[in-house]
DNA sequence: CACTTGTATAAACGATCATTCATATGAATA
DNA sequence: TATTCATATGAATGATCGTTTATACAAGTG
């Protein structure tokens, strides 16, 4: 699972898909004009983090909407942010 | 960066490895046979993990030892592994 | 010097990934 | 029911990854 969990962070459009349903729900063709990403790879984006449970989606009418499903993912994100940030200065 | 700090991460061994050398450094030949890793593979992950700055290197002699760059790493790790614990349930 | 020990590197391979394109499905509406 | 809107899915493709094998290099030792 930790694979599959840090598979999903180092893709950078799936951490702005993250960013962008962190604070609040969106729905698919939202998040892809948001992010000016093809419809069909946020939705193929979509499934990769919610197969591992980063994500929730809810159904109202024909659209879904989808949110982060945990705090700490966005967390992780920051610690990630943080100490990406470290690293860079030293190489 | 983010991408390839996530990337180094998302690897079972490498990650394995990180926890290895987090406490105390160690050759590669001591990391290849405590983690039971071909010492080819191992010097290739560890590359890998050199070139984004995630651990240290130290040559003495012929041997060359190497630690984890700093703490922030161990941390990240302990996060995830709990993230991950709290998904796993999930799906 | 030749030899050994420890490590790095390069080539090769199948496996997985990211993206695009085309198409299917599902829900609402005319 | 036919149409449209929103989303999902499948196939295809090039790119990257993980691993193995063989070989090179670098430092110490006889």
């Amino acid at each position: 699972m930790n694979d599959r969990l840090y598979k999903c962070l180092s893709n950078t459009n799936r951490r702005k898909i993250l960013y962008c349903i962190g604070e609040e729900e969106k729905c698919v063709n939202e998040i892809a004009e948001c992010l000016d990403l093809e419809q069909s790879l946020t939705s193929h984006h979509l499934k990769d983090m919610l197969d591992c449970a980063l994500i929730e989606k809810r159904r109202e009418g024909k659209r879904i909407y989808y949110k982060v499903s945990a705090s700490e993912i966005l967390e992780i994100l920051e610690k990630g942010k943080e100490l990406g940030d470290k690293l860079e200065e030293r190489c």
